[in-house]
DNA sequence: CCTTAGTCCTGCATGC
DNA sequence: TGCATGCAGGACTAAG
């Protein structure tokens, strides 16, 4: 048994475990932001740094994989936490060395931005600049899914359809290879050639998959935590991606493991036919 | 219009 | 044991 070494990518059910938690803040006066790493912050961190000034936190909510912070002000703040991003209020020693944005609040709790590879991207948004609009529909009813996949006529692999956020904004990898592989299309068939009726079952088996794994507060794989730095349950319950060689749960065929557009792709070679 | 490759980053795994 | 190398990937950008 050789052992997998996994990454972890935040996707709508991590995204939407964090806001649940982060709608704590708020109410929340901003006294003090720190920023250590200053990539991490989208434009002029000045700008950003004067425009959070003692303003107060209104709304915390989740669009796509992003978590959207709305201060009284009606401006609003992105949070994308990309491969290693975390919020994290109370961190480990560890975390301290990976610190990259602190958010210190005027009752003195402090929200710490904990992103080992600096891939994550935090954003000020004034109140009248277009926000977040090139994002696809939330993929939690079917019946938006299928409204989406009707109106795309893409030629390209099923896979990179799912993981297109102008298409669906919330899917990654992990649940698009989960969600093709409960509905049985292979992740390289073109979408325009998927057939309407696995289109349908599609539409309705990726907001299954995400509403499954929300309840399960996450997947886990290495290095997701939610706030209080614990993990999510989900990984326990993934039939197709990081299963590799692993027998299939429907026919023990081997899963298999190949590249599509630069990721990773798990699925039943004997399942999910081309 | 499309698709592909490169970029950002670092820890961990692998190989010698 | 130690050191070099390569791999992973979400979203963006540039090139073809």
């Amino acid at each position: 048994m050789t052992c997998m070494y996994l990454l972890y990518m935040p996707e709508l059910p991590e995204v939407e475990t964090v806001v649940r938690e982060l709608k704590s803040l708020e109410g929340k006066f901003f006294s003090r932001v720190v920023v250590h790493w200053d990539r991490t912050i989208e434009g002029s961190t000045v700008e950003f740094l004067e425009q959070l000034r003692r303003k107060q936190i209104a709304v915390v909510f989740r669009r796509g994989k992003y978590i959207c912070i709305e201060l009284n002000t009606g401006d609003r703040i992105t949070i994308h936490l990309r491969m290693t991003g975390k919020c994290i209020f109370e961190p480990s020693e560890r975390d301290r060395n990976y610190s990259r944005v602190e958010f210190i609040f005027s009752d003195r709790s402090t929200l710490y931005f904990v992103d080992t590879r600096k891939f994550g991207r935090i954003k000020w948004w004034p109140k009248q600049e277009e926000f977040l609009s090139q994002l696809g529909p939330e993929p939690l009813e079917s019946e938006a899914v299928l409204k989406a996949f009707l109106s795309c006529k893409s030629n390209r692999e099923v896979k990179k359809v799912l993981l297109d956020q102008a298409i669906l904004a919330g899917v990654g990898n992990i649940y698009a290879d989960e969600s093709l592989f409960l509905a049985r299309i292979h992740p390289m068939m073109p979408f325009v050639e998927v057939s309407r009726l696995k289109l349908k079952r599609l539409a309705e088996t990726i907001p299954v998959v995400m509403r499954q794994a929300i309840e399960n507060m996450g997947t886990t794989l290495s290095d997701y935590r939610n706030t209080k730095n614990m993990g999510g349950e989900n990984q326990n319950y993934l039939k197709a991606y990081g299963q590799t060689g692993e027998p299939c749960c429907r026919c023990k065929t081997k899963i298999e493991k190949i590249v599509i557009g630069q990721r990773g792709t798990h699925f039943c070679p004997r399942c999910q036919t081309l």
